[in-house]
DNA sequence: GCTTTACTCTACTAGTCCGATAGGATATAT
DNA sequence: ATATATCCTATCGGACTAGTAGAGTAAAGC
C-alpha cells in the first residue's frame, strides 16, 4: 500500500515540474492545486528537499522548485524515501537487505524465491519512470 | 509489505504441499517444521480452509490437506487473502477497484497512471506462481 | 531595520492495523 | 467415554499513519 505521504509527494513533484523553474510554487498554492492538507504538504516539501530533490526559497516571492532534471528524478527513489524498501519482505531488498534470522537457506525459501521477483518486477517499474516521463504520460492523456 | 500472516501461509502451503495426501498434517507438525507461532497459525490455516484452499480433519489421525491440485493454488490468491489488493492504491486495483473521490479523470493522475503499472507487474508475477511451480523452485535449490 | 512573507522544525495526537495469545466449543477416532 | 485435534471469537500491546500545532528562522521590500 502506497502511504499518502508518498501519494501526496508523486502529485507535488508532478505540479512543480510543470511550473516554470525560474518562479518557484508557495507550499500553498501546491497545496490548492492537488487537494492535500498545507500542513501535512509541509512535511512532505521538506523532506523531499532535504532529500535534495527540491529546494526552496524563503521570504517573499519563495517557494519550492525542483533542484535537478525531471528526467533524474525517479519515482523508485521518492517511494523508498517515504515508504521503505520496494520489497516486501526485508530479505528480497536490493537497497536494504536484511537477512531472515529463522531462514537457514535464503535460495532454497518460498518466500523469498517469490518475493524476489515481486520486488524486481516493482523496481523495474519505479525505477524507470522518471517524473518527466509520467508528466508526459499525464499530458498526453489530459 | 508481506505481512506474516501471508508469510506464514506461503510457508505452510509449501509444507503440505511437500506431505502425502492421503496423511493430514497436523498444526503442531507444521509450526515446528517451519517455526511458525502455534496458535497464529491456528488462525492462518483456518483462513485457508474457510477459503477452501485446505481441507481439515479433526480428531485423532487428523490435520490439514491441501484441498485442490497445487498447480490451482496462486501466490496471488493466497497474498490477497490475507494482505489485500495488490495495487499500491485502490484506483489501480483490478480485484477491488475503489474510485479516488478527489480524481477528477484517472487517465490523467500520474499516480494512477504509475501504480497500474506497478499493479499489473505484481499481479503478473503472483498470478503466474503456483505452488506447485513455487514447491519446485524450491526442491530444485535445496 | 522593521514588517511581512514563507519556509523550517519538533512534538504531539487520535485512530488503525498487526502479530500474537487465551480459552473454550465442537467434532471424531478408538 | 476419552483423548485428540480443529474451530472460533475476543482480546491486547505496540507500532505506524495521517494530520495538526505552534514556535523558530530567513529573505525581500519598503
Amino acid at each position: 500500500m502506497l502511504s499518502k505521504k508518498a501519494k501526496y509527494a508523486i502529485k507535488a513533484l508532478l505540479a512543480l515540474a510543470d511550473q516554470n523553474p525560474s518562479e518557484p510554487m508557495r507550499i500553498e498554492d501546491v497545496a490548492r492545486r492537488e487537494q492535500i492538507p498545507r500542513k501535512f504538504l509541509e512535511v512532505i516539501l521538506l523532506a523531499l528537499k532535504n532529500q535534495g530533490v527540491l529546494q526552496s526559497q524563503k521570504g517573499k516571492g519563495g517557494g519550492y522548485r525542483l533542484a535537478r532534471d525531471p528526467k533524474t528524478i525517479l519515482l523508485g527513489q521518492i517511494v523508498r524515501m517515504f515508504d521503505g524498501p520496494l520489497a516486501p519482505v526485508p530479505c528480497a531488498s536490493q537497497t536494504a537487505y536484511v537477512r531472515c534470522t529463522d531462514c537457514p537457506d535464503e535460495a532454497a525459501c518460498g518466500v523469498h524465491l517469490a518475493m524476489k521477483d515481486v520486488r524486481d518486477a516493482t523496481a523495474r517499474v519505479l525505477d524507470q519512470t522518471s517524473l518527466a516521463s509520467l508528466r508526459r504520460r499525464v499530458h498526453r492523456n489530459a
